[in-house]
DNA sequence: CGTCGGCTGACACCTCATTGACACCGGCGG
DNA sequence: CCGCCGGTGTCAATGAGGTGTCAGCCGACG
């Protein structure tokens, strides 16, 4: 789980810092608004542990950039004072949690925990045809039930002409999408490779040649 | 937004009906804990008021019920006793929030709102794959019922794994994830905390490789 | 304050699935 | 009947991933 502890109280910052990493998470701190703000534009955290009161930009104000980024970070208010109004204005600017100063750690632990576990992302839909199914997410295929042992590359070329939905597929954009930088146009490795799929996908016959338009798969 | 309060004291229960549902949001009430399973049984409900200690089944129960079933709901746990232990207690039952009695009403709403925002933890507290399980909160892991003495960083990395459920976590998700701070791409920790780990944990093997995809744990 | 031991991560080396070139074959269209 | 495009068989090079080892670091402990 990726933390970022806002703090500018450098002892307590420090103490946060290692606390929550013997718990097991990635944490990175900072003691000021503002760079928390760069901090969170270049990396996504699960949980922000954010002090109301520190220099630069306010919490306040962290708060309510990282509710309207929707990057999917929880924001844990820490606050010396622990008034409820204090706290149901804080909920309110978009915090999911409040815990006033002075606070037990195994607390703050157990809170961020409970802030940090994640809804499990989002599935891209699995892609099928007729009897034929490929998850990218989860890097498998099937065929009929049966699971597929397929190399990296046999994969990327099978789920480009599953994701093209039955249009042709040309060797150029398989090349493309598949292999990383621009290989030579004269490569034989499409070729080769549909050939090792088809050979894997066995019958009947799921790709298709187009003649002088690369590959199918599924109806036109 | 749809709520079910669970307490028994009958004055307190329709106090928060009323409350509540003064602040706009579609209330149930149910004044003991058998009754709390039948209604989420039928309902869905975003969040659930849930007092620890009722009539019938115990809230710690319902508890556990409700983070086992995955349906999606919040618990904000409501109790009398308000020391530190209870609380983590709470909290690394899988509740969402921790509240002890007595609080005051403003800060109830403010928090069921934020628990009525957050997206759904799916990820249950403890996590399990076959024989394996492993405790986030109380840093243990155990694998067939014997414990696992692992490090930090191979703690990390299982967790991430496991908490994947299935789906292959790639070296630089890893990375992120577990190491703080942006840690080289070309690092070979990865690589070496996961020979550790599965030194550690025996056979047969755990941790299926992904070729140009990362680590597995468990069926795809 | 020095020492010990565990944790980490780099390096060197090994293995083998993967990959892509080459040479050759076959069938379809003209 | 011929020319091409595409399919096949084979093989060697590659590189991703696994393993053994070692040294630096840090905290614990005497």
């Amino acid at each position: 789980m990726r933390v970022l502890v806002v703090e500018d109280f450098e002892v307590l910052a420090r103490t946060l810092g290692t606390g929550l990493r013997r718990e097991g998470m990635a944490v990175d701190v900072v003691l000021d608004g503002d760079d928390a703000l760069e901090r969170l534009a270049v990396t996504r955290y699960d949980v922000v542990v954010l002090d109301r009161d520190v220099p630069g930009t306010h919490g306040d104000d962290v708060c309510r950039r990282i509710v309207a980024d929707r990057a999917g970070s929880r924001v844990l208010m820490l606050t010396a004072s622990s008034t409820v109004k204090d706290r149901v204005e804080g909920l309110g600017l978009g915090a999911d949690d409040y815990l006033p100063k002075p606070f037990d750690f195994a607390e703050l632990v157990a809170r961020v925990r409970a802030l940090g576990r994640r809804p499990t992302a989002l599935v891209p839909p699995v892609l099928e045809c007729d009897d034929l199914t490929l998850d990218p997410a989860r890097r498998v295929a099937s065929r009929g039930g049966r699971r597929l042992d397929l190399s990296p590359k046999e994969f990327g070329v099978l789920e480009c002409l599953l994701a093209a939905q039955g249009r042709p597929v040309s060797a150029e954009d398989l090349l493309e999408r598949v292999w990383d930088e621009a290989a030579d146009p004269f490569t034989t490795a499409v070729k080769t490779t549909v050939r090792r799929l088809r050979t894997k996908l066995g019958d009947p016959p799921v790709i298709h040649t187009v003649r002088e338009g690369g590959y199918r798969v599924g109806a036109p």
